[in-house]
RNA sequence: GCCCUCGUAGCUCAGUGGAUAGAGCAUCGGUCUCCUAAACCGUGUGCGCAGGUUCGAUUCCUGCCGGGGGCGCCA
């Protein structure tokens, strides 16, 4: 796909070459500067180059001015050195309009697409609830956020195993049993059990005879499957811990790092020397009572899942964190290179309600599920909302201000913009208006400043899904969303379209305008998993 | 004590190794005979503190302060 850059850079290199500076010290790097005023793109080669160049930044940059003004790049107006040193380009609008036929060739399911990962095969894991309940408000943050970052990884061209680890073995199920069971004798949990209300409700539920175990298992997956499914995230894996224990995996790995000595026995557990591999302490694998933790079958699965990617991604919440370090020193014991793991820590969310902020706890019992906020806003807001911030913060979701039908629910001014742009196709169908072929139109007429806005932001997509992807933030992509709706917005209110006063010729570039405008909004929305209603 | 993470406007949050740090909400004031006013326009003494690296740091590094999370032969 062209990029306007390209040509940018082939100029900065030619006259870089014309005023002595060769090779180029640097890579050329071209982005926007952050103030209009200062054109449409910029360079730092000077002020990079300066000291090798041996003169100063900005009359390097002078230099470099002076040629390529004599030849300018294609679309460039005019450049100029600028500040300490920057070489700033003023372009003619014809770049956008080339940008506005891109978007239209390459559609909702080409813009914005790259290969960088094709080839590639990864394997990301995330949410792995335990089957002890359902899923809470944390979870539904990685749902979203794991399924968009596959999403964003498949745009990209990575071949993407989405996994999920059922750890359906070990005290934890025993505790959660034995709570079932005690509830469904009307009896109390054991201390540290289940103390939810859901383990209650779901006693009631038991037909009598069931073994509690087997029974609370698959009630409590059902329960998640069902919440996951709501929130239209789906897994091509599912892995249980007790069948891959079942199938000798864990054993497999066991004796593998037997056989690497990595292995000893001491107050009659099994350890891993994870120590030697930056852990700060060796790992019990197998305790003294001869029960494996859940360490080694975790081991077994990561190890497998090195088959299914060339990278295996881990998306843990916060207070998993601690489990990062012997994991890592694990797959180095088993001879996995570091950079083939990756994982990635997102913090806790709370919840508040009235003003009061919702504790989460699982055992404990006050904890609010996802199902309640789906259940109040839907599957879309929910997901745009866990999506609207970095992961890396804790998210407070205010239930009261997201499931209010109002300006201050930031998903809506998103919503709106694509409101709107059905609107305007409903409009224009019953006023007979019709959009003619794009060869036919000439989008020169494209001179408006909130039309080019639109376009400048619409250029951006590419750059922010790639920088999405490598960041491994797809919120980067909901703010870009945000910045297109804006612009929208703004055109919207300044830019008639189907009004009589307005021509022909601007009216059928207006038309296509919006139409690039549905095609990025539709790129955006297929990454963060999201549906926009066509009215509100 | 150690580890992870955050600290940006009244609130919720974006953002960047560069040239004058943004958005939404809230406040106050404007804009519909016109495709949806859930919109648009105007309105702001903000990068926790101190060092360091750099031509240039809010961004990278170190320390400190403050918030959240973690440090089991639980998962």
């Amino acid at each position: 796909m062209p990029d306007v850059r390209d040509g940018l850079r082939d100029g900065l290199q030619a006259a870089l070459e014309g005023v002595g500076v060769v090779p180029a010290p640097v890579e050329i790097a071209i982005e926007r500067p952050r103030d209009r005023s200062h054109g449409e793109w910029s360079s730092n080669v000077a002020l990079a180059a300066a000291k090798t160049a041996r003169r100063p930044p900005r009359q390097l940059a002078e230099q470099i001015v002076a040629h390529l003004s004599a030849e300018p790049p294609p679309h460039v107006l005019a450049v100029e050195a600028a500040g300490p040193g920057f070489v700033n380009f003023r372009l003619a609008p014809s770049w956008l309009h080339e940008v506005l036929a891109e978007v239209i060739a390459a559609g909702a399911d080409g813009y914005a697409r790259s290969d960088t990962g094709s080839g590639r095969s990864v394997s990301v894991e995330f949410v792995s609830a335990n089957p002890t309940g359902p899923l809470h408000a944390g979870h539904g943050r990685w749902a979203a956020y794991g399924d968009s970052l596959c999403r964003l990884l498949e745009r990209c061209g990575y071949r993407v195993t989405r996994e999920f680890y059922v750890n359906d073995r070990g005290r934890q199920i025993d505790l959660f049993a034995a709570s079932l069971d005690a509830r469904s004798r009307g009896a109390e949990p054991p201390e540290d059990g289940y103390h939810g209300e859901y383990v209650a409700d779901w006693a009631a539920e038991m037909p009598d005879g069931a073994d509690p175990r087997q029974w609370g298992l698959e009630r409590a997956r059902r329960d998640q499957a069902d919440t996951l499914a709501a929130m239209n995230v789906t897994f091509d894996r599912y892995t249980s811990e007790s069948a891959l224990v079942a199938r000798g995996a864990m054993d497999r790995v066991l004796d593998d790092l037997r056989s690497r000595a990595m292995v000893y026995t001491q107050d009659g557990a099994v350890w891993l020397r994870t120590g030697e591999f930056g852990d700060s302490a060796d790992r019990v694998l197998v305790k003294s009572d001869g029960e494996p933790t859940y360490f080694l079958p975790d081991i077994a699965y990561h190890h497998e899942k090195f088959s299914r990617g060339d990278l295996v991604i881990d998306i843990l919440g916060a207070d998993h964190h601690g489990y990062v370090p012997r994991m890592r020193a694990a797959l180095g014991a088993l001879g996995h290179p570091p950079e083939g793991y990756e994982t990635l820590i997102g913090q806790n969310v709370t919840l508040r309600r009235g003003g009061v902020a919702v504790r989460l706890s699982k055992r404990a019992g006050d904890m609010v599920i996802v199902s309640e906020l789906l259940d109040e806003v839907g599957p879309d807001v929910t997901r745009l909302v866990y999506l609207l911030q970095s992961i890396d913060t804790t998210q407070t979701i205010d239930i009261d201000v997201v499931s209010a039908q109002s300006a201050e629910n930031p998903v809506y001014y998103l919503q709106y913009a694509h409101a709107r742009i059905h609107s305007l196709g409903r409009q224009a169908e019953a006023r007979g208006v019709r959009r003619a072929s794009l060869d036919g139109v000439d989008l020169a007429v494209l001179v408006h400043e909130r039309e080019l806005d639109v376009l400048r932001a619409l250029a951006g997509l590419p750059d922010t899904v790639a920088a999405a992807m490598r960041a491994r933030a797809p919120h980067q992509v909901t703010t870009w969303a945000r910045e297109l709706a804006s612009a929208f917005h703004r055109f919207w209110h300044d830019c008639p379209i189907l009004r009589d006063d307005v021509g022909e010729d601007v009216r059928q570039a207006r038309l296509w305008l919006v139409e690039a405008t549905r095609i990025g909004l539709a790129v955006a929305l297929a990454i963060l998993g999201v549906s926009a209603p066509e009215r509100l």
